[in-house]
Formats: C-alpha cells, structure tokens, sequence
DNA sequence: GTTGTTCTCTACCGATCGGTAGAGTGGCTC
DNA sequence: GAGCCACTCTACCGATCGGTAGAGAACAAC
C-alpha cells in the first residue's frame, strides 16, 4: 500500500477529524472514532500525530492557514467604497457556506478554549480590523456611515456573526416555513446577515 | 445534615452543572467533578437524577422554563413603537448578560444536539416571533421599517446575535484595547449589538 | 424500641478513553 | 543478499468514565 503523495493518511485523518470535531466536539470525539472513518487502527494516527492534542492543533491551524491564505485575495480584489464592503462581506460568508465546519470548529473552540482563542484571534483577524477600522472612521467623517457606530465593536460583531450565524444555521433555517431545501434556507438566511451588516453600517442615500 | 428545604443537594447540583456543562461542555464535565464542587460523592447525584443525561435534560429545563417566566413579563411591560422594541432589546440582553452561562448552554447545545434543539426552539421561540413578526410587516406597511429585511430571518439573526454574542463576548471584548473592566467592555459591546439591531430594522427619521 | 423513609456513603462493575511497546511488512539503497 | 526507513499492525497499559449494589446514618411515626 504505497503512499499517494506524502501520506494519504495524514491528509485523510485531518479531514476527517476537522468534520467530527466540528460536528460532536473535541471532547466526544475519539481517537479510535476518527481511525475508523479513515480506516486504519488508532495507532497508526498517533504514528502520524504524536497526540490528540496535536491532532487539535493540526486541524485548527489548517483551517486559520487556509483563512489567512484566502483573505487577502479577497482583500486585493476589492474594490473602494460601498463596493468593497460587500465584496469583502460576501467573500467571507462564502468562505464558511462552502464548509461551515469551519465556523463551527472555530465557534467551538471559542467556547472551550477561550484563552488560546484570544491569541488566535489577536493574531489572525486584529491586524486587518484594524484596517477596516480606520475605512469605517473615513466614512463617519465623510457622512457616509452612521455617526453614533463604535467602529471595533461593529467590526467584531460583524464577523462573529458570520461565523456562529453560520455555524448555527441549520437550527435556526429549520425555523423557515417557507422555503424546502437547505441551501435556499442558508441562502436566505445569509442575505439577511449581510442586509443587516451593511444596514448597520451605511447611512442611507438622501 | 438535615436538608434545608426539599433537597439542598439538588439545587447545588443543578447550579454548578450548569455552570461546567456551560463553560466547559456536557461531554467534558464528569459527574465526579460536580459531585466535588456541590460537596458530595458520585452516588449522592445519582440518587437525585437517575442519570448524567437525566442532569443535562434537567439543567436545560430550568433555564428554559426561567425564560419563559421571565418573557411574558418582558412583552407585558412594553409599550408600543420603537420603546417596545428597544425595551424588548434591552430586556433579551440583561437576560443573558445577567449570566452568560445561559447563554453558553444553550449555544452549545445547539452545536451538540441540533434536532433536539430544532424542537425545543420551534416550542420556546417561533410562537412569539410570529407575534414580533406581524409587528415588523405593520412597520413595514408604515414606511417606518426597511422594505428589503425579511422579517423573519431578521428576528431570527437578532436572538441569535444576543446569544451567541453574548455567550462568546469575554472572547471578542478581550481585543477591545481602551476599556478595562470585563464590565465596560461587556456593556460596550452589548451597546453596539443594540445599536446594529436597531439600525438594522427601523429606517432613519427623514 | 421498632419500623420505614430519605439520603449519603464505600466499594465495585464493565466499557472506553488516550497512549505505548514492539513485532511485522513492503520498498529503497547499496 | 543486507540494512535501513516508513508505516501499520496486535496487544496491552493505567486512568477515568457513567452507573450499580448495598450498607448505614438520621429522622419521623407509632
């Protein structure tokens, strides 16, 4: 059974852990779980990760290494002004519809390691709220946004939004009537997040 | 150690499961651990709730049932046009910044057991949402509401945003770098979910 | 005193957890 | 061939899990 590239296991197990451990948690997921969704015995992970703690910390970094690598593509691509705000709003929500284990991994990890989110999170979204921030104070100067907006906190408020609306999406979506499928639901349910998020930000027209 | 009224245990009991299943998450918390802080051995638990899952059921009961004590009054004292919103708003808030444990439990709950909470969210929150909804189609109607929102996605985001907002805010507000206190960052940034919530819904005096 | 109820305890159960020891297997190099 | 390396396996470890059995303490009724 040769390897495909480096190791089809190592890349099998962190899918496969990124998926439970986003679904059921840190806690309730197992070792041997994750071996027999891979198929392989619990030790032949714990050749590739030396423990379930570092098995947590591949699979949390991967998904925050994708993140940083999509950002700033999205970053560049935007365009000035009112524009930019909904590209870049739209760009992120993209990024945790196409797989929203990610928002949930991250959702979780914020409930049970608030400590080393905080570092996380000063790290991987700070430096470029603090952008954001400094746009946002543009357009309270230039009329454009609401005055009475604190800028860190809307920024904040924005992005955990997306990620925990999304991660929760499915509970709250089941409550629409209306639509059948799912992805009409989650479709629904993001516009509204992001008419809110520009409604909150923009002044409108007069 | 004759009990103080029907049974001390049971209270305490219910008081720091909910405080560990919150902080740290049903699977991660052992009956041995809340046996330990309440004061008692395993067993003594166990004679109380005739398992841990029996306890889980039971804590989510309890915060659930204060809630509904604690909404009719809430609807109840509101008056009507923006002030019932805003008291309404308000109220949801101190509800949970009040303890953010409930918070906490009821975030993760949705993460662990979805379907369960589908139902008990359908059972607990839909009913006054149509109520909350009608109210936003008359605003609506009015020209005093935006004419884009999708009543009930919005409501269903704005809950959402107090909960989850609230449960992860030790999280976020720790990246706030003026205010000092856990208090003032907490009251800060409660104000400026309060603030998307209303800017979000009700369309600017012209 | 006797009985019964309520509640807590010690001691223990089987199952499962994360992790280790060490043998085996196939391929590569020389 | 011999030796080495990368990798997976079986078998097992101690610890901890949720839960049970059953004895006993405290108290009330009689």
């Amino acid at each position: 059974m040769a390897a495909k590239q480096t190791s089809d296991v190592r890349a099998q197990t962190l899918d496969v852990a990124t998926e439970l451990f986003a679904r059921n948690g840190y806690d309730a997921t197992s070792l041997s779980a994750i071996a027999q969704l891979v198929g392989v015995r619990k030790p032949s992970l714990l050749y590739h990760f030396p423990s379930k703690e570092a098995l947590r910390q591949a699979v949390l970094a991967r998904v925050l290494s994708h993140w940083s690598e999509v950002l700033p593509e999205i970053l560049a691509q935007a365009t000035t002004g009112g524009r930019r705000f909904r590209a870049l709003a739209d760009a992120v929500c993209q990024f945790f519809v196409d797989d929203p284990n990610r928002a949930r991994l991250l959702l979780r990890e914020m409930l049970d390691r608030p400590e080393e989110m905080k570092l996380l999170l000063s790290e991987y979204v700070s430096p470029w709220v603090g952008v954001l921030q400094d746009y946002i104070l543009d357009g309270q100067r230039a009329g454009t946004v609401w005055p009475d907006l604190d800028p860190h906190a809307y920024l904040l408020h924005v992005i955990h939004n997306m990620v925990a609306g999304i991660a929760t999406a499915d509970v709250f979506t089941s409550l629409y009537t209306s639509n059948t499928s799912a992805r009409a639901r989650m479709d629904r349910h993001v516009a509204e997040l992001l008419r809110m998020a520009h409604a909150g930000l923009f002044l409108p027209h007069t």
